[in-house]
DNA sequence: ATTATAGTAGGACGATTATCCTATTGCGAG
DNA sequence: CTCGCAATAGGATAATCGTCCTACTATAAT
């Protein structure tokens, strides 16, 4: 099952290679040189299957999706309850709590970085906000909100946004605890 | 008053410069070419008064510091009451809404960016959220909270952060105002 | 077995980066 | 007037950036 061709694995390789160092790094701050020392090929390899660095962060973005598209499939599965299901999203945030103090939300940082001067990729990057924010919403739906829906899956969002953005500027994992608290306090009484 | 030396007000420019070049296009966004060339002035020069592009951004970071500290000062003579002192920070957010949603929090978008790799850099321009941290800190002290005031302030602190960060990553103007409307009830609760 | 194509390999390229260097000019103190 | 330092000026430099190029090898199809 799932037979990767030897390119197709490189390929997965070289974009998995990236996403890591986008993540620890930032976008820019990750040097083509970078990926190829990261990754054990050599330059060329490389753009033989990338034709250029933004082409690498579209493939990351996309894994990116995939991924969380497949976690919240899972959490949908987990659960039948629209609280609990929110409830995991949170759970999300304190389950990767080392990494969001090190290195910052995954979504957030990567789409604060391009939304200065790379609106190009950052229209790319904002899928994935895009892709929170209709789930969350339609489990406020079946909390019966439909009206203010929307609005409620970007108050979260950000509600989010800000407590993993502190957290990581002030490397401050107990903030974080305290903050999602509130966070599941919120939902609760929904 | 306030007379400033030729070499003075020449390195007060090019702070200047630096600041809205750093907040439009990021610290790594802006080359060293393009201060040189908003600013008006050759290389050389501007090396004469800063060793290191490194060095600017200190400076940027000292004026922001002290702009924002004669900002708390007049909104503490403005007011006595804590929370309306508390709700002049909310109406600093609307009232800047349109750079918000262009460029991000000046604060905000720099430390998130710093925090990834330029982690020296990053601690001087954490004295920022400090300077609010502690500010509102005091206020909530005022309002009787002590000891929840630092948890309350980052609370807040990391409301305004999620907010502005959505608002920017959307281009949305709107969605600003909503959510600032909420952090005034929520302040008028306390 | 031959051919075509996918994959590997790594140096070359020009552009841009931050920084440095040496002149030259301007100005204020003595 | 002149001496000395602040300020202006701008080319030089080495490193790094993303990208391109050509050559070689492996594999799969005919």
């Amino acid at each position: 099952m799932n037979a990767l061709s030897k390119g197709e694995k490189t390929r997965a390789d070289i974009v998995e290679c990236a996403r890591q160092l986008f993540y620890e790094h930032g976008y820019d701050g990750t040097s083509f040189s970078a990926i190829v020392e990261a990754s054990g090929l050599v330059r060329g390899n490389i753009y033989h299957y990338f034709k250029t660095k933004d082409d690498i962060l579209q493939a990351v973005i996309e894994l990116h999706l995939a991924d969380y598209r497949a976690l919240l499939a899972q959490w949908e599965k987990a659960d039948d309850d629209p609280k609990m299901r929110l409830l995991a999203f949170v759970e999300m945030i304190t389950g990767r709590k080392t990494e969001l103090v090190k290195y910052g939300c995954p979504i957030g940082t990567l789409n604060s970085e391009l939304a200065k001067d790379r609106r190009d990729l950052q229209q790319a990057s904002r899928a994935l906000f895009d892709l929170f924010r209709d789930w969350l919403a339609a489990r406020f739906c079946e909390l019966g909100k439909n009206e203010e829906a929307d609005a409620l899956a970007l108050h979260l969002l950000g509600r989010a946004q800000g407590i993993a953005m502190i957290a990581h500027v002030y490397r401050d994992a107990k903030l974080l605890r305290r903050e999602t608290d509130q966070l599941r306090d919120w939902i609760s009484q929904l």
